[in-house]
Formats: C-alpha cells, sequence, structure tokens
RNA sequence: GGGGUAGUAGUUCAGAUUGGUUAGAACGCCGGCCUGUCACGCCGGAGGCCGCGGGUUCGAGUCCCGUCUACCCCGCCA
C-alpha cells in the first residue's frame, strides 16, 4: 500500500495561488485554519507558513473518493491534511481582502495526517489569549502568523549578517560553551563538573576573551552568531538567554568598527525592509547624552531635552532648590510643551513616575502670559523665571518640572520622564528608526570607592586618557561605543587592551591582586606578551534587533521558545528537580529548606 | 530584594463599591438545519474547586491575612 505522500508532492504553498494557476491540479499541505459549513458546501481555510487557500467541497464535483463529502464534514481547525485538487475560479464571489481571494481549490483527494484536539486558544492572527497559556502551548501559538513571520525575518538577519560579514572577509568561528568563570560582570550560569567534583564551568556572558585570543592568534576579523547567558532579572527586552551578533576585528580604530557596523545595519533594513537607514549615523558623546537625554540610550525620535537650570536657581529662595545646588547636586528638568493640557491627576502620575527612581518629587508649575500657576510658582523669584523660561525655551501653556537631586536620580528618572511624555503626547512616529553611536564613555564607575568598569576590563582607554588612570581614574574616557536605536542599546562594543602592563594596571583598579588577575585571567595576560595587534570589536543583540525590525514589544515575540520573567520555561517546565543520582555522580548536595521547595 | 497590575466556563471578560435565590455574556466546543461562505447564518446543548491556603461571618467570587503564577517597572544586567 503506498501512502499519500509517496503519490503526491506537494505542488505550491498556501499562500501563493492566484488565477494563474486556475485550471491546474495541485496537491497542498496544511492545517484546517477554519470551516464553514454550509450544509452541502463546506469551505476550508487551509493554512500553511505563507498564507491560506480556500477550499471547497462541493457534492457535484468530480469525486475520486466517493466519501469524500462526509469525510470532509468531519474536518476541525487544526488537523493536519493533505488534499489533490482543481483549481477554480470563484467567479463573482472573490474575497479581495485575501491574497488568495480570486481562486479556490476543490478538491478530489483529501488525506487526514493527523487529527488535532481542541486547542487550549483559537490560533488567528489577533489572540486575546495570555502569554502565560500560549507560552505553554508554544508550538500552538507559533503557528500564529505575526510569530511565524518575525522568526522568519529573524532567520532572514542571520542570513544577511552571515553574508555580509563574509563578503566583507570575516570568517565565522565557534567558542567553547562551558567555559572557566570570571569575576566582574553579570551573574554566571554554572555548570558542575562530573569529572572534577567541586569544580563548575560557566555558560559565557559573552566570547570577550576567546574572540580576543583568535585576534592574537592572526584570523583579523572574526564573527559568530551566538548564544550568551546572564543569570540576572529578566525584563521586556532581556532574556537569561540571549543571541549576540559578535564581532572581533585586528589592527581597528572605533571609525573602522563604525563603518562596518553601519554598514551591516544598512544591509540588514535593506534586506528585510527595503529600507535606506542612510549611514553615517548620528554620534553623541557620553556626557553629551546624559546631560541632554538623562540616559546613554536615547529614544531621538522626539525632543523634549533636559535643561539644567542649577546655577539659575544657585542663589533661590526655594530651598529645595538651592539647597541642592550648594550640596554639589542638580536641579533639572523639563520644558512640557502645552502641559496644561494635562490634568491634575496626569501631572500626579508624572510624579509617581520619577519617584520609582528616588526622586523626592516634581516642582513644576504652569508658565502662564503673566506669572506662573503651580506648586512652585509663589517659591521662584520673577528673575528666575524669567531666566528659566528663556533656558528651557518656555512660552505660556506649557509646564516646566524639575527634579533636584544627584545626577545619579536626576538623570534616569528625567530620562524616563521624557519617554512617557513622549508616549502621552503621542511624539512617536513608529515606522520612523533612528540610530546613533554614544562614544567616549567613561572607563569605570564608583561604587562604594571601588571602581567598576562600565564596559568591561578589556576596553581600552583614549590613549590621550592613559595617564589619568593614575591620578583620576573616574575621569578617563574609554575607546567604547554603542549603538542606540529608538531609545535601544542594540550593539556595544569597544577598542580593546592590547599590553600586557595596560591590562593588568586595569585589574589592579579594578581591586584585583596580582595573583587574583594571574588566577582569574592568566592565559590572557600570559597571550598579551606574544604580539598582540590592536584590536577591537562589538557585538549586537539580535534579539532586541529583531524586536525592532519587527515592531514587538518583548524580545519573547522574536524568540522561538522564551522564558518567563522567572526564568522559567512553561512548556518545557525548565528549570526542573534532578534525580539524587544525578546529584550524587556530580557530588552535590543540596541545602535548602524542602518545606519551601515548590515540586 | 522592592513596587504595580492581573488571576471567575476551553478562551476573553462582567459580577466585587453595598457579603444573601440557580455566578452571566461573547467567542470556542458538541448536536441539528442550511449550496457561495469567507467573523457564514439559524435552532438547541454541554461546560465553573470564582488561582491556592487560612480567617471573619448564620452566610464569602465579594471583606481580611498569607501564598503561588504571569506581565510591567526599580535594584541588578561589565
Amino acid at each position: 500500500m503506498t501512502t499519500f505522500l509517496e503519490e503526491h508532492r506537494r505542488t505550491h504553498m498556501c499562500g501563493e495561488l492566484d488565477e494563474s494557476n486556475i485550471g491546474e491540479e495541485v496537491t497542498l499541505m496544511g492545517w484546517v485554519s477554519k470551516r464553514r459549513d454550509l450544509g452541502r458546501m463546506i469551505f476550508i481555510d487551509l493554512r500553511d507558513r505563507t498564507g491560506i487557500t480556500q477550499l471547497r467541497f462541493d457534492p457535484y464535483g468530480d469525486d475520486e473518493d466517493t466519501d469524500l463529502e462526509e469525510r470532509a464534514g468531519e474536518l476541525r481547525p487544526e488537523w493536519c491534511i493533505g488534499i489533490v485538487g482543481q483549481v477554480v475560479s470563484r467567479g463573482a464571489n472573490i474575497n479581495p481582502d485575501m491574497a488568495t481571494g480570486a481562486i479556490e481549490v476543490v478538491p478530489t483527494k483529501l488525506e487526514v495526517f493527523s487529527r488535532a484536539e481542541t486547542p487550549p486558544f483559537v490560533i488567528r492572527d489577533e489572540t486575546d489569549a495570555k502569554e502565560e497559556l500560549r507560552l505553554e502551548h508554544r508550538y500552538l501559538d507559533l503557528r500564529r502568523k505575526p510569530l511565524q513571520q518575525a522568526l522568519l525575518t529573524r532567520s532572514k538577519v542571520n542570513a544577511l549578517t552571515r553574508n555580509y560579514l563574509l563578503d566583507t572577509g570575516f570568517a565565522e568561528f565557534e567558542t567553547p560553551v562551558l567555559n572557566r568563570s570570571t569575576p566582574e560582570g553579570a551573574r554566571d550560569y554554572l555548570v558542575p563538573s562530573r569529572i572534577h567534583p567541586s569544580k563548575f564551568y560557566a555558560l559565557p556572558q559573552s566570547p570577550q576573551i576567546f574572540k580576543q585570543l583568535l585576534m592574537i592568534s592572526g584570523f583579523d576579523r572574526y564573527f559568530q552568531i551566538v548564544k550568551c547567558f546572564r543569570d540576572e532579572d529578566l525584563r521586556a527586552d532581556r532574556q537569561p538567554e540571549f543571541t549576540q551578533i559578535d564581532m572581533e576585528m585586528s589592527f581597528v580604530t572605533p571609525e573602522d568598527v563604525i563603518e562596518i557596523c553601519e554598514g551591516l545595519i544598512a544591509t540588514i533594513f535593506e534586506g528585510v525592509h527595503g529600507i535606506d537607514v542612510q549611514p553615517p549615523f548620528e554620534r553623541l558623546s557620553y556626557d553629551e547624552s546624559m546631560a541632554r537625554f538623562g540616559v546613554d540610550n536615547p529614544d531621538l525620535r522626539f525632543d523634549l531635552e533636559i535643561t539644567d537650570v542649577s546655577e539659575i536657581v544657585a542663589e533661590s529662595d526655594f530651598r529645595v532648590f538651592s539647597g541642592t545646588v550648594s550640596r554639589g547636586d542638580v536641579v533639572r528638568g523639563l520644558c512640557i510643551p502645552e502641559g496644561n493640557q494635562l490634568s491634575r491627576k496626569e501631572v500626579d502620575e508624572l510624579e509617581e513616575s520619577v519617584k520609582v527612581y528616588g526622586a523626592k518629587g516634581l516642582a513644576w508649575s504652569e508658565v502662564q502670559e503673566e506669572d506662573w500657576k503651580g506648586p512652585i510658582a509663589n517659591f521662584i523669584s520673577a528673575d528666575e523665571k524669567k531666566a528659566i523660561e528663556e533656558a528651557m525655551g518656555a512660552s505660556p501653556g506649557d509646564i516646566v518640572a524639575f527634579i533636584a537631586d544627584s545626577t545619579d536620580v536626576v538623570c534616569p528618572a528625567l530620562g524616563n520622564l521624557r519617554d512617557v511624555l513622549a508616549k502621552r503626547f503621542d511624539l512617536i512616529d513608529e515606522s520612523e528608526y533612528r540610530f546613533c553611536w554614544i562614544t567616549d564613555f567613561p572607563m569605570f564607575e564608583e561604587e562604594d570607592g571601588q571602581l567598576h568598569s562600565m564596559h568591561h576590563p578589556f576596553t581600552s582607554p583614549r590613549p590621550e586618557d592613559v595617564e589619568l588612570l593614575d591620578e583620576s581614574p573616574l575621569e578617563a574616557r574609554a575607546q567604547a561605543y554603542d549603538l542606540v536605536l529608538n531609545g535601544h542599546e542594540i550593539g556595544g562594543g569597544s577598542i580593546r587592551i592590547h599590553r600586557q602592563d595596560v591590562q593588568a594596571r586595569i585589574f589592579e583598579l579594578l581591586g584585583l591582586s596580582e595573583g587574583e588577575a594571574r588566577d582569574k585571567f592568566g592565559f590572557l595576560l600570559d597571550a598579551l606578551q606574544y604580539g598582540t595587534p590592536p584590536h577591537g570589536g562589538i557585538a549586537f543583540g539580535m534579539d532586541r534587533l529583531v524586536m525592532i525590525l519587527t515592531g514587538a514589544d518583548s524580545i519573547r515575540q522574536v524568540i522561538a521558545f522564551p522564558k518567563t520573567t522567572q526564568a522559567s520555561d512553561l512548556m518545557a517546565k525548565a528549570p526542573s528537580r534532578i534525580d539524587e543520582e544525578q546529584l550524587r555522580e556530580l557530588s552535590l548536595r543540596l541545602d535548602v529548606d524542602e518545606d519551601a521547595v515548590e515540586e
């Protein structure tokens, strides 16, 4: 006995038939998307990843199968079937809303490959089922067109990236997934070693050191599309495992890296959307970005820039302001054009939004023709008001709103307030792609008197800042650059340190003793002594990039099998407990309160 | 670690302020009718541990406490 598949090959996909196919016999495979049973006549929408074709089961057709009609009546949504049939015109009944709406297929043969349980939620483009349920049945959610298109776009980005980089002289390398744990940076995901009891591997947070070693080996231009792992809390744009387009080049300046990247990004946007993103992209120094937008990943699709009024209010009678300035902190604010449209409740909500970042409050006032009106109006002198209006470009009807605090509080709070206001006043053109490079990051940030790398410890200082490392390391700027798109950091990189003595000095500044540095990074320090080329690179966040390209609002929508915000896979039920035997093999014993462990 | 929102038929929600008959609707599902539907239509039906645990009360979907899960945010993420 021969099977349907042995007798019939698929001739077309469901999304590609049109008038030109009328009269042809075709073989289609797919899933029942919808059935409309009119009694004697049954319509079936047959779906595959390319689209939908309407099938018409009609008792007056030429039946090879005598029981075709009866069997068609049994079809239910999500059954997987194959059919052989004739493409016919729909005559007067064309459906202009459907790509294949001019035709339909009258089957002469029907093969049910497999029946389906009634799915837990209806498979259609616009679903309102909860994400929790859809994640539990991800394989069904992935039947929906928006998710299929997102993943196919992702595949395209992969292909475009590989082609571009290979054409540009890069070679693709693989680096270990089982690594040595290193200090600094994010928390590692750890894998216990069976062969070496009490020892652990760490999953890579990035292939950073390996790609640098490949440069030392002389490979010159490296890339890898690679999974990275960071055991930190999740966000809409952050998963514990994520994919980077990782690149490294020898004998380059930041300009060289930037140019290659702009070419890559332009290629991707051209290939996916047919859009010319017109490099070179805008550049902003870190300091300028923080001052004007409060963040190092500004959304430049709208203005609403931050103004520093510290100097104007330094001597103000308004103690909240002048006191802040005399403490060495700052008073900065935003001018909200036509802010008088906001209700009192909305302004209160704005205040709540800045308190999240530790601001004590939002000092605001409406600018009117004669005077100001609002909470701080009575505390600010007329001269100060005038100076502020001028500095902020405020005119009657606007609201001026300020935060007085340390820059660590003011910047992120106002940075977020920009985004909130842009949404409220609908300032964002969703069709726009606005890129910018952020450059000249500080080498270090300080926490509790200890320096930490802002980027990573292999980042080279600017040549002119090397001497600052000794006297005032916090002033030293790095040869680092981030690419920001519509308020998302989509890539970041730097020129690396290629001198062993400078690298050792950085470890020292970061509080690693010579012994620790040798212990953790000895192989890198050794390698740096054998003729290291100057080199640098970058890594792009593939998930975020595809998220923006597809207009998704979470990277879960562009990852086939994502994790929840508690890092669980609801479908596979990972993580899970393991057998006692597995623990024994790994020489591990659990130290947990068993009452507190959920099964 | 902290804050916010949500959890009631298979699904999405209403019911909750003000505790009180038999917890409703839409979609989906099942059955019947229907030859041009494409959100097919019409008729009928099944379907509920009101997330879970405790408390208050004569009585709790509703009030109180705890807890779990999902999502968003702060911290964290070189």
